[in-house]
DNA sequence: CGCATTTGACCTGCGC
DNA sequence: GCGCAGGTCAAATGCG
């Protein structure tokens, strides 16, 4: 009978494994939950500020412009309808090149001073594959010349070719002048209060630069994460403090492994 | 030489 | 119909 109560021990103690591993598991599952809202909660922040911001802009621009056609609501209108958005990217303010770093090829074909605007506007199509109908036009802002407004227009019929540069354009800091950018979308939420504080987000996790680039904001008010239990100030942090930590990343490996293989903890 | 950029001319749409 | 402003075209130019 000894085998026998062996064999009871083994199954009492795997049965014990199995229970830590659930426990770990749902842990696991609430972080990500809670990282997940939190990203949410900021993305949606950031546009509404955003567009506070592009309120105020379009509010001066309308003044300036007797011939503007459009309402600010329906600039929002017309944004979602013919699938155009807009982003501000921050650049190096001696930087007077009007280059957008996105991933995409683009080839320029005009460049026109507008009225509202002493900056001149570029307009540039996407030259990666024939017959992309993908159009952008890019200026500075009047208020800040060391952000760019870029106005990308329809969908593009093919990948990009470096979708880590895609929307990650802090990433690429060996395009001239264009060494500092931060992407901010600026789209969808219909509310214009006037706010003098626009804000960037620089969405890399790239370490170091991090830090400067979050003190080195349009005016120092770039989001930070308060964080977990107040431990960590930014997502980032948390995220590499998570990274180094080898025991979850073990644990959250095989916690991956058993939902993709939909197994059970042996 | 080929490709991208520049830039003045031209086109288009809207308000008066 | 005219004028204005934004958008596009295409010849000229520059660069690798």
């Amino acid at each position: 009978m000894d085998a026998h109560s062996s064999n009871k021990e083994k199954a009492e103690a795997l049965q014990e494994d199995l229970e830590c591993m659930r426990k770990e598991n749902e842990s696991l599952r609430f972080m990500l939950e809670v990282m997940t809202r939190k990203c949410n909660t900021i993305e949606s922040h950031l546009r509404q500020r955003n567009l506070e911001y592009m309120g105020i802009d379009l509010n001066h621009q309308f003044e300036a412009n007797k011939r503007a056609r459009t309402s600010i609501n329906e600039f929002s209108l017309a944004t979602n309808k013919s699938q155009t958005s807009q982003f501000l990217v921050r650049t190096n303010s001696k930087d007077s090149t009007l280059v957008v770093k996105d991933g995409y090829q683009w080839r320029k074909y005009g460049q026109k001073v507008t009225k509202d605007n002493p900056s001149p506007r570029a307009y540039f199509r996407c030259s990666m594959a024939p017959g992309c109908p993908v159009k952008k036009k890019v200026q500075r802002s009047k208020d800040d010349k060391s952000v760019l407004i870029a106005t990308y227009e329809g969908q593009h019929n093919h990948d990009s070719h470096d979708s880590h540069a895609h929307f990650s354009p802090s990433i690429n800091t060996s395009a001239k002048g264009a060494e500092h950018i931060n992407f901010v979308p600026a789209e969808s939420t219909p509310t214009f209060t006037p706010s003098p504080q626009p804000i960037t987000l620089d969405l890399t996790l790239s370490g170091s630069n991090n830090q400067e680039n979050s003190s080195g904001g349009l005016d120092g008010n770039s989001v930070s994460d308060r964080g977990f239990n107040g431990k960590y100030n930014k997502i980032e942090d948390f995220v590499a403090s998570l990274t180094k930590d080898k025991n979850f990343t073990v644990s959250l490996a095989a916690a991956v492994a058993r939902c993709v293989t939909n197994q059970p903890k042996p």
